[in-house]
DNA sequence: CATATTTTGTAGCGACTGTTACAAAACAAG
DNA sequence: CTTGTTTTGTAACAGTCGCTACAAAATATG
């Protein structure tokens, strides 16, 4: 009976986060969104209630789409776990250059905008993380059934400076958007992992 | 001959810059700032150029007022350099509880709200973190020197790594508000300092 | 006091904000 | 085709945005 709907939902979502990455939420303009996703403002408020409900939405694509497949790409799909884990970290800022605006993180930009607002917002941002903690802490886990770290490592706490390493990579990266930079910042995380050498095994 | 302004502008000054870093910028409106600081809007303009000219000048005197401070007090006055760094640390989440906004740093919530747009926010914001680096690294080679670190410890490297973390802990505590869980942060950071134990001395 | 200079307060500019009422258009089922 | 339901496009709402023209008020100098 109902007429559907001329459009692809996950695409609307793929082309607001878009938005919401670059600009972040308050600087997205309903008008913007109308533009981006070539819908009329009437059916955006049919489908989501607000531009806050759009935006929790997009949140959740974020997680889904961005950090869920980066997490299998680099981390789950890697032959050796600490050659994933450097990976993931250098390819947070992949995108600089060409005069591009910096775009970091969504969640990390969400964080530092939005943290103190509502609830969903932040239940949102503390899935992702906890996300990427389980991630890390598996990576690093690996590499110590792999005797690439100490038998007595601390998977769990390396993955917590994993991940505060990583949100301050991304708070670096739009101050200084120079690759060469930020590649030296990756070297001095890795070079705080007590790394077993191959000559180094007994 | 002229009359003279009725306000003390450092006074102005911090009364806005307490509002950018509670709302961020753009959140923060020209009302807002009447408000706060008392002074109609033809009284602000008449001083400062724009809302933007006056960010500037607010980002000048939190870095001389907050980060310089801060610096003095917790690093430069420490008897223990590590300690030093320690506390420097752990205060960055003093003003946590009482259900406050979480403000983290005003420098890197402008990081990743602004950071893309003109030069002049984006020198100011690596002027801060060049403060905080060099103040790290004297931190680092004093404990050095007093051979709390190897002798052959990169003071650079270290600091660098503690300038991630500490950014890193700035969104942690916006999304994990929680005193507790951000202590344990500062542990795992401070774990990964290769600290010489007093009975390890030769 | 008179004058020159600056700071205020009032009022309002045009543009933009998120949001909505309403009717026209499009389609599936009968 | 008719009916029922949903999605669209148009237009506009009240409110806020950064900002400014202008005159009144205030004050250090002469």
């Amino acid at each position: 009976m109902p007429r559907p709907a001329g459009f692809h939902e996950p695409d609307i979502l793929t082309r607001s986060m878009l938005l919401f990455w670059q600009q972040g939420f308050a600087a997205t303009s309903v008008r913007d969104l109308e533009q981006a996703t070539g819908l009329k403002a009437s059916s955006l408020y049919n489908r989501f209630q607000s531009k806050e409900h759009l935006f929790a939405r997009v949140l959740a694509h974020y997680i889904e789409r961005v950090v869920q497949l980066r997490i299998r790409r680099y981390l789950n799909a890697a032959e050796d776990p600490v050659i994933g884990l450097r990976r993931f970290f250098e390819t947070t800022y992949d995108y600089i250059g060409d005069g591009r605006p910096a775009m970091a993180c969504l969640l990390t930009n969400t964080a530092l905008e939005k943290a103190a607002t509502d609830p969903p917002i932040r239940q949102q941002l503390d899935q992702g993380t906890r996300l990427l903690l389980q991630a890390f802490q598996t990576s690093l886990e690996d590499a110590r059934e792999r005797r690439l770290l100490p038998s007595q490592y601390d998977c769990q706490r390396g993955a917590r400076q994993l991940l505060l390493c990583l949100q301050g990579l991304l708070v670096d990266s739009t101050i200084h958007p120079d690759p060469a930079w930020l590649k030296g910042q990756v070297d001095a995380i890795f070079a705080t992992l007590p790394l077993i050498e191959p000559g180094e095994m007994q």
